[in-house]
DNA sequence: ATATTTACCCAAAGCGCTTTAAATTTTTGC
DNA sequence: GCAAAAATTTAAAGCGCTTTGGGTAAATAT
């Protein structure tokens, strides 16, 4: 059922059935209704391509998902995804989602902006000193960034947490509780929020007059695998780490596991402090959570930079928004004085 | 930069311009180079939506994840998402994403259709009896199911694990290991895939004369929490259970938790088999992996799917095709003979 | 009564492609 | 050398919508 046999079978121009079902105001209330009626008897929807090719908007939002050889898909963005699509859905728009190699970026956008496949972009992950950015200013594709670019001084919509100060509190924490040795198990530093984190930790070990040791900080994908690896090769240490500040639940699933593999308790021989996204599959709660956490939701930050991205859409000439979000520290059992 | 001020610029007919750019025979061999060139040049590519709409195909295809209020976004899907979209992105297709609250399957199903948003779709989690195979088929929308509902004896494309065996081989591993009290920490039996495991289990279990225990078995969302109270409760019964058999590796790394908090240890005190779907950000490997495991590839899975779907698009008067993967039983560090 | 609004509806153009049917040029056959 | 066939190119229609620019009938004003 397409718009011409809707409107024969009503006795109605196509003029008049699309305005009535676009609510119009130059069609009368009768027939609008009539013409309702009989959209939703048939089960009629404009096609989405026509409607598209007519009015220039694809209606459909683009995720960028970036992925290497070896980590595939992060949960972090699977969450991210499901609270941008209730947006999404909410206001008629569809979610185009691409997976690009690392590297591979920036011909994905390109081609999403010369097909005109999507009115905007959410760009996940940004590393310091994205060429992305730039390249969508040039492209006048609308986008959000989910993060920041602290390096770069233009002007760009973005919502992000303040990892530096979540990190800081936590890393306080930490050297409150009485622990020098602290570890970090850090997402890879060339992404902006990992970068980000690891300033919050140097701060506050600063403030504290605690000299920082490269040697107790790693950086890289964080899978469990890598969690694991790198708790396990640090407590194998004389001077091993009294805690650690992991960057998500995931990694710490695997430095939880290298701690008892060392036949030590977490919380009492050893501190932990995670970034907890809040994901419902890894959820950190209960009266006490299994984790001390700085916790910020993300798929929360899904649903407001959809919201974000939409408005712009709407209204191209307003100031861009940004919005920084604060997490906040939870006390979980994972942490105690140092033994 | 589109069609018309292309050929313009070329010198050429929009059919011309048209023709070379989709390697149509009609045109020499000079001149389609020549086109070749000057659309890399300007990078022109044609606009999705007029294309769409003149060929009738949207060279897209709809993913559709089932989500509720409290389980957002199974690790799972991202990873067979990640895996069919390399399909998609080699043979220019688009992948469309969208959330599904339980319950509204059926609209989303038929919006899409009536839309024509895509030009296939596969299904994501079939339980016992459901819907929207029916639906789908007469929708006429091509469709491949990612698992299969063995309910339904009419035609229709699937790609799936041999569920039951799987766990049939895990169940009688652990039989032979001396086990008998075995729990089942499986997803929900509605769904098809863990109604298929129970069945391999409860096989397995009479064949060695074992009487089942239905307190053994807990079915819901394989999170990491459900996995740490279902076991943590088994674990706390006088005649606790002595092996565990988890759907998924989400769900067993709570079961590890909670064996660990019972002052327990995996592989020696209680045993445990996963199923391992090769999540690239927990991976299950190793000399000797933490877990012994049914493994299979769920990237992998995505790719073939994917496959399966274009591969019914190009040709949709060929029989549906069907795929049974069967899963590696990988023996790990969590298995033991009974204590 | 006629002129002017107002309310409602419609024909047709246009979005940017693909594809049919036809025209033109080049090549081949004799 | 010219007719026929083959190769190459083009004009124009059409995909299913939205929207512009009129139209017509009813309501109001003069």
């Amino acid at each position: 059922m397409n718009l011409k046999q809707l409107s024969h079978r009503l006795g109605l121009s196509q003029t008049t059935v699309s305005r009535a079902l676009n609510d119009y105001p130059e069609v009368s209330e009768e027939t609008r209704q009539r013409v309702k009626h009989a959209a939703s008897k048939f089960n009629y929807r404009p096609n989405a391509r026509a409607t598209g090719l007519a009015t220039g908007r694809a209606r459909a939002i683009g995720h960028i998902i970036p992925m290497n050889s070896t980590e595939v898909f992060n949960p972090i963005f699977g969450e991210f995804i499901a609270g941008a699509s209730q947006t999404y859905s909410r206001q008629g728009y569809e979610l185009l989602l691409t997976m690009a190699q690392e590297g591979t970026e920036d011909s994905v956008y390109r081609q999403l902006a010369a097909r005109k496949s999507v009115d905007g972009i959410i760009v996940h992950a940004p590393h310091i000193n994205d060429t992305r950015i730039t390249l969508l200013q040039a492209l006048k594709l609308p986008f959000v960034i989910h993060g920041r670019d602290t390096a770069n001084t233009t002007e760009y919509a973005w919502i992000d947490i303040n990892n530096r100060r979540a990190f800081f509190q936590a890393t306080k924490l930490l050297i409150d509780l009485g622990h020098a040795n602290i570890a970090l198990i850090n997402g890879s530093e060339t992404l902006n929020f990992a970068s980000r984190r690891r300033i919050g930790y140097l701060d506050a070990l600063q403030q504290a007059d605690i000299s920082a040791d490269e040697s107790l900080m790693f950086q890289g994908d964080l899978t469990e695998g890598n969690g694991f690896r790198a708790a396990t090769e640090l407590l194998a240490r004389p001077d091993q780490p009294t805690a650690f500040l992991v960057s998500s639940y995931t990694g710490a699933l695997g430095v939880r596991r290298a701690i008892h593999n060392a036949g030590l308790h977490m919380g009492t021989d050893v501190s932990v402090i995670i970034h907890d996204d809040d994901l419902s599959y890894f959820h950190n709660s209960g009266d006490v959570p299994q984790f001390t956490s700085t916790r910020s939701s993300v798929k929360d930050a899904g649903t407001l930079a959809a919201e974000m991205l939409l408005a712009i859409i709407d209204n191209p000439s307003a100031p861009l928004p940004t919005k920084l979000l604060e997490a906040n520290l939870i006390i979980g059992a994972s942490t105690g004085p140092r033994r």
